[in-house]
DNA sequence: GGAGCTTTGTAACAATTATCACTAAACCAG
DNA sequence: CTGGTTTAGTGATAATTGTTACAAAGCTCC
């Protein structure tokens, strides 16, 4: 589907210039997809890179064994390194990208990333600001993982997923967060009870409620 | 001190072109350092991009308290991303960079990493390559921390270790090792002994000598 | 060769996390 | 409304990792 280049000025008027703003309404495929959707999963190649109009889109690393690890979010106007990487070196996914929720955005063809690179100075800074982003990212969940307990890194992920929706409630299920905490949905459940009776949250099903834990 | 051109002709010859060789002779500084030698400290502000000669460097993220957890080693002809995205952006250093074993480096200074990125295409793909790589680390760290348990992580590190050496003796403390791995040197020393005791390492005062855990 | 430092060994115990086995709610579909 | 399915709660127990507290061995340097 063709995006409409006034849209895409409103969004990206201050970082992309003119040309590439017309070449990204030419060559851009245009996406929206529900909740869930499965954007990229181990294994498989990848000829596009994404660029997030809105929503937001969850990137998990998996194991063989089907554990998972939470990577990072992507949001508005992010792009993801992965991609990148692999685009450019034609190598196959490491990790899963789901749609967060309901999420727009742009699918730019492998062939124009390099081109631009070189013809707007715009989208070079673009491609290394994402690959800044996206390491910071990695760096952060490497020090949750390593230098947090659980019921630390329990609540850092309420409030990144509270920060994501910009709102106190949301829908998830336990299992959900043992999965993105490499960890089980038992422990999850004794760790989000204790919350509970702290007051800092109220649990129901499939949905939690942030009191104390602030949006930041 | 300057660099000599045939001896970056000899190491470099097949991925850079002979303009860049030149200019990397030019402005390019070299440097010898000793094992220990901190590269790179959290906060300092990064001005040069090093690439490694010969010798191999340590990439290490602490957190506030000094625990620390090792991110990668650097080996010959890599550089490091950190460095790239620091500089690029003038930000301080969020890891800690330390010469694993006497180690010789290049350093580019930040204003030609962009200019040459411009100008040398083989430039250009050896940045994206040390992000793609360095980025293939960091997964690779963060599947270790989340989904294995201490004896294996500690496994992988001497196989690691062996590695980076070549060789299947080498000099470690235990507390090192504790360090690298963000436990306590009590702990290793447990999972040590235990190896020990079924014959896959000798060990003896700082130092480690690996059986059948292979090279690879 | 002895004092002092660094490194290692280890027992005992504590804390954290994982797993198993059920029960009970909440929701959904016919 | 009912039976099936998904989600959550929880006790019991095991496994793993962390901590404390010493003792001893190896090294360095007078």
């Amino acid at each position: 589907m063709k995006i409409d280049f006034n849209f895409l000025h409103d969004k990206f008027g201050k970082i992309f210039e003119v040309g590439l703003l017309k070449e990204l309404a030419d060559f851009g495929t245009y996406m929206d997809v529900e909740e869930g959707f499965v954007l990229m999963r181990p294994g498989g190649y990848i000829r596009s890179v994404p660029i997030i109009l809105s929503g937001s889109v969850k990137i998990v690393r998996s194991d063989s064994e089907g554990k998972e690890a939470l990577l990072y979010y992507l949001g508005e106007k992010d792009s993801c390194a992965m991609s990148l990487t692999c685009c450019l070196n034609s190598r196959q996914s490491e990790i899963t990208a789901i749609a967060d929720s309901q999420t727009q955005l742009i699918s730019v063809p492998v062939s124009k990333i390099d081109e631009w690179m070189t013809k707007y100075s715009s989208w070079k800074e673009f491609v290394f600001m994402t690959y800044q982003k996206r390491f910071d990212d990695l760096l952060a969940a490497i020090d949750q993982i390593a230098f947090f307990k659980l019921d630390e890194r329990l609540i850092a992920l309420l409030k990144k997923k509270s920060r994501q929706c910009a709102c106190t409630v949301f829908n998830v299920t336990h299992e959900e967060l043992g999965n993105e905490l490499a960890t089980s949905r038992e422990v999850v459940s004794r760790l989000l009870k204790q919350l509970e009776r702290q007051g800092r949250v109220k649990l129901s099903r499939n949905k939690i409620e942030l009191f104390d834990i602030a949006l930041k």
